[in-house]
RNA sequence: GGAGGCGUCGCCUAGUCCGGUCUAUGGCGCCGCACUGCUAAUGCGGUUUGGGGCUUCAACCCCAUCGGGAGUUCAAAUCUCCCCGCCUCCGCCA
């Protein structure tokens, strides 16, 4: 949710933003056509209100015909305060539903235009060349004894996979490694619920652009959450949060569920697109005036990790109409991919600003008094880094090299070695 | 799944039976002022959150807010119903 007294002071900045977006600016007139209309409401319930108070405690100090000829007139007064209530209601939720759908304003030097519309800002490291056929991952996971994509289709469906033996192990190789740099830097270890309400899910902002994607146990009335970002987001939902103790980090490991929907036919092969992985996710609460600083800083750590298990990557700025409506910018970092001969999306992390923040009505108090935070996320490593880890670092003869700072994690394993040929 | 108890503006708490100056009591904590070599103690005042009016700001005024929602009523912290959470006991269970 935006903040409405920027809507109404620079109305046409919201416009542009929406425009960049690829998203209707004509959102912002129809937010401050209904904004007025609710107040008009407002200031008509309340006069009717106060004075009904007023008569009510006349009324309960009167006697005899004194009181029955108030009660007349506070009678009629009832039903029009009823009247009164249920308009300013309708349009506090006109209002709202309507501040919902504006997106966050994005930031400065964002480049405007759709998913293809992105900056490249770095690239580190080089695409290996390979002097034999390079075998794409499943096909190497196969080989591993490491990933089960038939026996995932037999169980669970398309996009289900097993992660069996080193496939297992490598995985949780990499979220431990991942996890344990997060502690080094100071973030707090959480292993969230998975399943939250709707006003988290609401609150995160992924009922709406991303609904389709999120699955719903229409029984109990909860979601699976795609990314630990909810339940991070949402722990502090309704919280005021004192400002000296900002920034609060927290890095959360869970299980992330998708429904895929729309993507039909991409990405079919393998474990790059499922409908469940694992995720060591970043979450920074943050004063506002912190936030692009943290941004960059969450990046940095995800450059860290991606040293680590030494992958050639780039860095992109992502475009204004591929932003989620919660994010002011968004950073991708993309890894190549040899066998797919691009870049393929490994991390992403997102500067919430405000917006998120006053969905889920937590603030910070300091000395001037309460106002919202700023939220941030980023990803620390997902089940994806798998795909490219073992094709990068593949060998002729199918083996896979363990990159260094993995090895502690996998037992001093330093290479990974085809179980059948 | 069943039975019972509980949920009050940071924390604790009065009020709920029997609806009406509840404009929600008191304590603790916190902030300001006074007194004071300093500190402590004491005294006085302030201290939920959100929204609206008026506005340069502030002050001021108003409305809502007693776990959430709906209802009854001229009037709801208080009565009724539904939901959520916590506690105790029973049942079931990986």
């Amino acid at each position: 949710m935006l903040d409405l007294k920027l809507i109404r002071d620079d109305p046409e900045a919201v416009r542009a933003s929406q425009r960049a977006r690829q998203e209707d600016p004509g959102l912002v007139d129809e937010v401050l056509a209904a904004d007025e209309r609710r107040r008009a409401a407002i200031v008509t319930f309340e006069r009717a209100r106060a004075e009904q108070k007023e008569l009510g405690r006349q009324v309960a100090q009167a006697q005899g015909d004194e009181k029955a000829a108030l009660l007349a007139r506070t009678k009629a007064l009832s039903a029009e305060v009823k009247a009164a209530d249920a308009d300013q209601a309708e349009a506090g939720a006109a209002f709202a539903a309507a501040m919902g759908r504006l997106s966050n304003v994005t930031e400065p030097g964002v480049p405007a235009g759709g998913e293809e519309d992105y900056t490249v800002l770095e690239h580190v490291g080089q695409p290996r060349e390979f002097d034999f056929t390079a075998l794409d991952h499943l096909e190497l996971g196969q080989r591993l004894g490491a990933i089960d994509t038939e026996r995932g289709a037999k169980v669970s469906g398309a996009r289900f996979y097993y992660l069996t033996g080193v496939g297992a192990q490598l995985q949780l190789a990499m979220l431990n490694l991942a996890m344990s740099q997060a502690l080094a830097a100071g973030f707090v270890p959480v292993v969230p619920p998975v399943l939250v309400k709707p006003d988290a899910m609401e609150g995160t902002g992924f009922l709406a652009q991303a609904a389709e994607n999120v699955y719903h146990l229409p029984e109990e009335d909860l979601y699976l959450v795609g990314t630990s970002e909810v339940p991070l987001a949402a722990f502090h939902m309704d919280e005021v949060l004192d400002a000296g103790s900002l920034p609060l980090r927290y890095a959360g490991w869970s299980t992330c569920f998708r429904k895929e929907a729309g993507s039909y036919g991409k990405d079919t092969r393998g474990i790059l697109r499922v409908h469940q992985f694992d995720k060591i996710e970043m979450f920074s609460y943050v004063d506002p005036a912190d936030a692009a600083a943290e941004h960059l800083r969450l990046l940095a750590w995800e450059k860290e990790m991606l040293a680590k298990v030494e992958l050639p990557y780039r860095v992109i700025d992502v475009a204004a109409g591929d932003l989620g409506g919660s994010a002011a910018r968004k950073y991708d970092c993309e890894a190549w991919v040899p066998t797919q001969g691009r870049y393929r999306e490994l991390t992403s992390t997102s500067n919430c600003t405000t917006f998120q923040a006053r969905r889920l009505r937590i603030r910070l108090r300091d000395g001037e008094g309460t106002r919202p935070l700023a939220t941030l996320n980023g990803t620390l490593a997902t089940t994806r880094w798998i795909v490219a880890i073992l094709e990068n670092h593949q060998q002729a003869d199918g083996s896979v090299v363990v990159p260094a700072a993995l090895r502690p994690y996998l037992g001093g394993q330093e290479v990974l070695k085809p179980v059948t040929t």
